[in-house]
DNA sequence: AAGCCGGGCAACCGCCATATC
DNA sequence: GGATATGGCGGTTGCCCGGCT
């Protein structure tokens, strides 16, 4: 209702669109590890991005994020997201706050890819012209009707009957929907304590990465609730701490080197993950193990330098990159030139990602 | 094998709310 | 209190890819 108008928030003409290259995602990360994000439209300068403030954010928090769960959605994450837009609307941040890990857009993108389509099939009321006025319903103890839903129901796992206690289609008030002055964006609480909550999603990926695999994780965080994302981003500088720890200040060449880098563009975002989960199990030993991963790296890839005798005193501490031990410039001196960077670049693209992935299960 | 088509999803756009000056 | 800056949200777009003909 403000209506102002508003300058445009960058200058069109002057950033890059589209999708993002493993160059900008290294930046983005790698600025972010360093300096946070508190003022995303100067992020973009100061990064030595050619994108728009909110591109930057859009992509941090839709892909970078560290804590950002990829895959499937369960079927109880479904029932679950299906249950919260019979009660929220297209309310899709709030609904997203009870998916520690999953993001507005993406849930966004599954209620009209999948949801709402299924709903349709079955029949079903879809609600997406309910508006929050539903909300206040629920609150006063109404009662969310989810016609033809009992089947959705059946297959609850045990994990999520914490949500479904407030949830069950046969009961009244089946949604407890409450606002959190505390939490604006947890609107549902299971356990009103911030701290503990904290700690339960701020491990979303330690939970998966102590499952056999991450098939079963998401069952134990339905129905969590979720620290704000104001509370998120306070740590998300802190999650790849250490993970990739690449000289930012390196020249274009170095960042533009990742642009031809195939596998490592599809790889990228899991390769953090797990790197990520890898630290979480060995809490602790992160940091060494950093460093060995990335010595792992240059070795593969033929870019290890000989260490000086203060680098070897270092070295079992962890990798000093960035600010104090310049080892990357070095290796550019190895690495060839732009030509011959061509020529080697598949013998590049075709062993980094292999050797990543090496690393980190054979540890 | 080639073209078409539809689904999925990342990214963009514009508006709104809030903070700050 | 108004103007402006910034972050956040929801709607929408458009590209990519796989399946089908």
């Amino acid at each position: 209702m403000g209506g102002k108008g508003r300058s445009p928030c960058c200058d069109k003409e002057k950033v890059k669109r589209g999708p993002w290259s493993p160059a900008e995602d290294l930046r983005l990360i790698t600025f972010i590890q360093k300096n946070g994000h508190d003022n995303w439209r100067a992020l973009p300068k100061r990064a030595g991005l050619l994108r728009c403030g909110k591109s930057c954010r859009l992509r941090w928090i839709n892909y970078l994020r560290p804590d950002v769960k990829r895959g499937n959605f369960t079927i109880e994450e479904e029932e679950s997201i299906i249950r919260l837009h019979e009660a929220l609307g297209n309310k899709w941040s709030k609904i997203a706050a009870h998916f520690p890990g999953r993001t507005d857009n993406e849930i966004k993108n599954v209620w009209n890819t999948h949801l709402k389509k299924r709903l349709k099939r079955q029949n079903l009321p879809s609600s997406s012209s309910s508006s929050s006025s539903t909300t206040t319903t629920l609150l006063s103890g109404g009662k969310p009707s989810v016609g033809g839903g009992e089947e959705l129901i059946e297959h609850q796992s045990a994990e999520e009957t914490s949500m479904a206690t407030h949830n069950k289609p046969h009961e009244p008030c089946s949604l407890t929907i409450q606002e959190n002055p505390n939490h604006h964006d947890s609107p549902m609480e299971l356990t009103n304590d911030p701290k503990e909550l904290t700690g339960l999603t701020t491990s979303s990926s330690n939970v998966s990465s102590n499952e056999s695999n991450g098939s079963s994780s998401s069952s134990q965080v339905v129905g969590m609730s979720r620290p704000g994302a104001e509370e998120q981003q306070m740590d998300d500088s802190n999650y790849f701490s250490g993970i990739f720890d690449f000289p930012f200040e390196s020249d274009s060449y170095f960042w533009d080197m990742f642009n031809d880098f195939e596998p490592l563009q599809s790889n990228l975002v899991q390769v953090l993950h797990e790197a990520d989960e890898a630290n979480c199990q060995r809490s602790g030993l992160g940091q060494v193990e950093n460093g060995k991963w990335l010595s792992y790296l240059e070795s593969e890839l033929g870019l290890e330098v000989t260490p000086t005798e203060s680098e070897k005193n270092n070295q079992e501490i962890l990798p000093k990159y960035a600010t104090e031990q310049p080892i990357f410039p070095e290796a550019f001196d190895k690495m060839p030139n732009p030509t011959e960077a061509d020529e080697s670049m598949d013998y590049f693209n075709s062993n980094v990602a292999f050797a990543t992935q090496q690393f980190l299960h054979s540890n």
